[in-house]
DNA sequence: ATTCGGACCTGAAAGC
DNA sequence: TGCTTTCAGGTCCGAA
């Protein structure tokens, strides 16, 4: 569900609560979503200071006390919810972070069970997370210079993590209207101008909607619960049927690289060899 | 080397 | 109103 700009606000919000923070007790209440020995993650934890929580790529990663790091993918519908221990748990809710000396708890809720947690060592993390550049931080060069020879479609190759890391259905498709380029597109037929103009507009937009905290279709919701304000934004994501914001034409919805995929038929040119 | 369909799950929304 | 079907911000796997 969450995809960079939404990661990155939950994020950024935990960062300020969790930072210096110690785990105490962690319930694990489904423990398919740990990854490796639940037992072993819970007692590892416990006793752990967390140094940071940032953002790679969609994980969120708890850098902890001993080079240890908590590793969380929300996938389609997790949450994470930092919240009073207090408040009633909502349903869904499959892991419990508790802190020592602390009034609040940290949860894990995941109503379709996709999301998971893994506790690693630093050193094995890059192994483990296997992604390609940040967005943000890729050079227009070496944007150009990765995407030589990819053959297949541009929306396939933005949706693969190993090539860039952070972009979903959402911004693929929104970055791909604003960039002026058709879906299937083979990327390979992409020119330089192309590319350069496509990876300033990952790069605007990106930016954009973290600033607008992210945006909110359905379920996802900030780590305080509020929804994203990049909603309002966008411009064919969601909206088959209606009009282009830009040329008035009816924006298609069409399955792509396997999702479903919105984009606007005049505005993004296929080229020479339409597909 | 890609692309496709299915699998993993639940529940909201759409369809009838 | 109520039952059924479809579909979802992701990723992995095996088959074509």
């Amino acid at each position: 569900m969450p995809e960079l700009p939404e990661v990155e606000t939950i994020a950024a919000d935990l960062r300020e609560k969790l930072r210096h923070l110690e785990f105490s007790r962690v319930r694990i209440r489904l423990r398919k979503l740990i990854q490796g020995s639940s037992a072993k993650v819970a007692f590892t934890l416990r006793g752990k200071r967390i140094l940071s929580v940032v953002r790679r790529g969609k994980y969120i990663l708890f850098r902890l006390a001993g080079d240890w790091v908590l590793a969380v993918h929300l996938r389609m519908t997790g949450r994470l919810r930092f919240v009073p221990k207090s408040i009633p748990e909502e349903r869904h809710t499959h892991v419990i972070f508790e802190f020592k000396n602390h009034p609040y708890e940290l949860r894990f809720v995941d109503s379709r069970q996709f999301g998971h947690i893994r506790l690693l060592k630093a050193g094995q993390l890059d192994c483990f997370l296997n992604l390609g550049p940040e967005p943000l931080i890729i050079s227009a060069e070496d944007f150009i210079r990765l995407t030589h020879g990819k053959k297949k479609g541009i929306k396939a190759l933005l949706l693969d993590q190993r090539f860039l890391a952070g972009l979903g259905n959402i911004y693929a498709d929104e970055t791909l209207h604003a960039a002026g380029i058709h879906p299937r597109k083979k990327a390979d037929s992409l020119s330089p101008t192309g590319l350069l103009h496509l990876h300033q507009t990952i790069r605007r937009i990106l930016k954009a909607a973290i600033l607008a905290r992210g945006t909110s279709v359905r379920t996802y919701v900030d780590a305080n619960g509020s929804a994203g304000g990049y909603k309002k934004r966008l411009r064919v994501y969601g909206r088959a049927g209606k009009s282009c914001r830009c040329c008035q034409s009816p924006i298609l919805r069409e399955k792509i690289a396997g999702r479903c995929t919105f984009y606007c038929p005049t505005c993004q040119d296929a080229g020479e060899e339409e597909k």
